[in-house]
RNA sequence: GCCCAGGUGGUGUAAUUGGUAGCCACGCAUCACUUAAAAUGAUGUGGGAGAAAUCCCGUGCCGGUUCGAGUCCGGCCCUGGGCACCA
């Protein structure tokens, strides 16, 4: 056996392939179907790692397999460059965010290149390019233009070591998702999506997307819809009226126990909290609202938690009977959910059951869970199940959950009551206080507000800065950028501001999938003509980490953009696959801190690409997470050494066993069935049973080039040298089919004809496919372990499944 | 608490979707080659009984359906993930 050195060998077929265009997909195909294979670009606050290594060895094997198939394959790539996580990582190394951003751009590439993968590089996008972020402020403005896009006051997640604002979905647990530090609420004007006029959509259309369950189930909990009714409830002895009957509208699900609240809560946040308070209550609700000031976030959610509140000495009336109802402020009420206020029903609901044990207040009981018995049980604790209605007047005997509804209907009338879903999803807050992202384009005028920057303006480049880190006080680095904040409002012509705040990172993700259709285009941020071509995505991969981040954002940008006309679909991504996480040797999380990172270009150096991919499809199933083990590739590394020694197997004449073709043919089905289903890890068992088989075996050159293009998706390095080294093709085997199969040819194998008495296995038989239940029979009764397991005793019953199994009852 | 995904040898996993449980590997053991080790090759490897043929048990637990259950149904236990004072 010839010495293999995979690292030279394997460079040598990358830049040969690089050269020939081998993996450039054209827009337009005669007689190839278009198929984008989109697996999620990395981040570039570092380098490339094993989890990297595995989503894109795996999605390669599958784009290596379709194109031999016969489809135009891109598989496009590009650096997701903006954003906090870089330019934290620069401020920590001593660098500036784009010379960061940009050795690191060039390190991945190394890297990436190194995977052997057929990358469509012409295609590559940096997110943090002007020519790239010019369509990200492009898209800001159209969505502006339609209103969804727009500038509010809200409480906002305040990281104070990043000293910027979170979206809720970079907020775990109360803390900031990368410094794990609680974060602050604080109330800012920030620039906003609005995501949540599309909350309907984004959870109706998941139904006809291929996705998986979890990702879907996160995105319907995330979105947190949920039915229910407005209740308005007429303010008594409101303290600054100007006339006019004042309400306190509260959102419930239980309509049907409106007859059951003693109570109502406001949130500590709710507006009309110091109107509805009376003079004598002052005191003790301002020292109540002083001590909620003092809680985090984080302990105010907690659920665990006993209960605190006061009295405000307000008082509404309950809509449907006129009973004058008292008004508490309490924190377990949340100011940003609903309309801030609760109608409080102690006997059918936990925490309100909860708050009125601990300060005396009245429960009502209106569900009965048994009724019409005479009596209703005496609770003690709140019922929230199913019931019919009693002490609530003419709904009195009806079931609860129609009685919901008749509820609302009747106060509907009267203007005091509306049905309403609400849902948990916020607004996208998009604004943040920090230097490296793609600059807001609006410019703020003293005299006329907000104006937006010109199209014709775009891009507004971000300044370089030397001194870019961030300030407390909420306000941008580039702030500083005196020269360049200066700007003419694009209204009246005067004197005017840029905004000085930059764009979340996940705006910039949210489109590059689009981009990737037409990277260069200069006048669109891709023309309609190629996204019809590649768009929607047929197949994603990617990680379970943005089910609520990316996947949501993309969505509604793709949401948006087809309303505006610019997209003509509504769904970006119509197939997803979540890979699993590789974990370190310790099977915990890889981490510099843990110090369990493994680097794969130091395990490429040792084994070689082919090894270390052929690796991570042949673990499990992808979806599943994995401890790295290296042993696990010295079985792999076994593998292709006897793939190369099994080249003196081959037989000069063209005479090969005949058992050989159906061998092969048999293994072609199956390795390409796995393929098509993607699972790699058994097709790469199929290879190593097959070699097992042939090892034995002598080929023809055609036979052995077709166990080659099967090798082909999983070590394509190896694949290519041999078969343009030992069977001295001058086309690159990449450019060949995938061999066909034969399905006759599959008839005529033997099988395996399983003899069961009472279900139980006690024989085996070879047997020629397609047997007839009487030969069957008569193959059974004749075998002497049969014999011996029937005692002598006739079957009452034969079940026959053919090619499988043969079953003697007694 | 609600929702989702799982639980199979010492390890990663496989099982034609209701039909031989443990394929393919890793690891381990013994042997061969070697002065020795590594590499490579051969054999064995779910548990129990047995010299062997063979038999019994076995897919988190308890029950059920079926000729037949890792797979389907009912109830539970455990692990991982998402949501959570969400009214």
């Amino acid at each position: 056996m010839s010495k293999y050195n995979p690292i030279k060998t394997e460079k040598r077929w990358q830049k040969n392939w690089e050269s020939k265009k081998l993996h450039l997909a054209p827009d337009f195909s005669k007689e190839r179907t278009n198929f984008m294979l989109l697996a999620e670009f990395p981040y570039t606050s570092g380098n490339l790692h094993m989890g990297h290594w595995f989503t894109y060895s795996i999605a390669d094997i599958y784009a290596r397999y379709l194109r031999m198939n016969g489809k135009n394959v891109m598989y496009p790539i590009g650096f997701d460059a903006f954003g906090l996580p870089a330019e934290n990582a620069a401020i920590k190394h001593g660098s500036t965010p784009y010379a960061w951003t940009k050795q690191n751009i060039r390190n991945m590439t190394k890297q990436l290149k190194s995977i052997g993968a057929t990358f469509d590089w012409p295609r590559v996008v940096d997110t943090s390019d002007p020519d790239y972020y010019k369509w990200t402020q492009w898209i800001f403005l159209k969505l502006y233009e339609k209103g969804l896009a727009y500038r509010g006051e809200t409480m906002v997640n305040w990281c104070p070591k990043d000293k910027t604002v979170l979206a809720n979905e970079q907020v775990v647990n109360g803390c900031c998702e990368r410094c794990d530090i609680p974060v602050e609420q604080r109330k800012l004007t920030q620039w906003m999506f609005k995501i949540t006029s599309f909350a309907d959509a984004l959870v109706n259309d998941l139904k006809d997307l291929d996705w998986p369950e979890d990702t879907k189930a996160a995105q319907v909990n995330w979105i947190g819809r949920s039915e229910g009714a407005l209740i308005k409830f007429p303010i008594l002895n409101f303290k600054f009226s100007k006339g006019g009957q004042e309400y306190i509208e509260v959102f419930t699900t239980r309509a049907d126990t409106l007859f059951g609240a003693t109570y109502l809560v406001l949130a500590p946040e709710h507006p009309m909290l110091m109107k509805l308070t009376s003079d004598e209550n002052l005191n003790k609700v301002n020292q109540y609202l002083e001590e909620v000031k003092k809680k985090t976030e984080l302990e105010r959610v907690h659920t665990d938690r006993s209960k605190t509140g006061v009295f405000t000495g307000g008082y509404v009336l309950n809509p449907i009977n006129n009973e004058r109802v008292p008004v508490w402020v309490a924190d377990y009420v949340l100011g940003h959910y609903g309309t801030g206020a609760v109608m409080a029903v102690p006997a059918h609901d936990e925490r309100d059951w909860e708050f009125s044990k601990k300060f005396g207040l009245p429960i009502k009981m209106v569900v009965c869970p048994n009724y019409p018995e005479e009596t209703c049980p005496v609770l003690n604790n709140a019922y929230i199940g199913e019931g019919h209605l009693v002490a609530s007047e003419e709904f009195d005997g009806i079931r609860s959950s129609e009685a919901k509804n008749k509820i609302v209907e009747k106060l509907r009338e009267k203007g005091l009551a509306e049905f309403k879903k609400i849902y948990r999803l916020h607004d996208w807050i998009l604004s943040r206080q920090r230097y490296w992202g793609a600059p807001i384009p609006m410019i703020h005028c003293p005299k006329c507000g907000y104006q937006p920057v010109p199209e014709a303006d775009l891009p507004v480049k971000l300044p370089e800065l030397t001194d870019f880190l961030p300030v407390e006080g909420g306000r941008s680095p580039l702030a500083r950028a005196k020269s360049w904040v200066k700007a003419k409002c694009s209204k009246c012509g005067g004197q005017a501001e840029r905004e000085t705040d930059t764009m979340d990172t996940f705006v910039d993700s949210s489109w590059y999938f689009l981009r990737y259709t037409d990277p260069k285009n200069k006048k669109e941020f891709a023309s309609k003509d190629k996204m019809a071509k590649w768009l929607p995505v047929p197949l994603y991969i990617g990680g379970r980490e943005h089910n609520t981040m990316h996947l949501l954002y993309a969505r509604f940008v793709t949401k948006a953009l087809n309303k505006l006309g610019a997209v003509e679909f509504s769904e970006p991504f119509l197939s997803r696959r979540n890979h699993g996480v590789i974990m370190g040797p310790d099977g915990k999380r890889m981490s510099k801190s843990r110090g369990n990172v493994v680097d794969p270009d130091a395990e490429v150096a040792k084994y070689g690409a082919d090894t270390v991919r052929m690796n991570f499809a042949f673990l499990g199933p992808f979806e599943q997470d994995y401890a790295w083990n290296s042993n696990s590739l010295s079985g792999i590394s076994r593998f292709l050494n006897r793939v190369r020694g099994f080249i003196g197997k081959l037989e000069k004449p063209k005479r090969g066993d005949e058992s050989v073709d159906q061998i092969l043919n048999k293994y072609t089905k199956e390795i390409g069935d796995d393929i098509k289903d993607l699972k790699f890890n058994t097709g790469v068992s199929g290879l190593m049973k097959l070699l097992n088989v042939l090892e034995d075996k002598w080929l023809t050159k055609k036979q052995y080039g077709t166990f080659l293009k099967l090798l082909a998706p999983f070590a394509p390095h190896l694949a290519e040298e041999l078969w343009q080294t030992v069977l001295k093709n001058k086309r690159s085997i990449h450019s060949e089919s995938w061999p066909k199969y034969d399905e006759a040819l599959l008839a005529e194998e033997l099988i395996t004809l399983v003899l069961q008495v009472n279900g139980k296995l006690r024989d085996s038989v070879k047997v020629k496919k397609g047997l007839s239940e009487d030969e069957a029979k008569s193959i059974a009764l004749a075998n002497e372990s049969i014999k011996k397991h029937l005692g002598g005793k006739e079957p009452v019953k034969y079940i026959y499944v053919r090619d499988r199994l043969i079953n003697l009852v007694i």
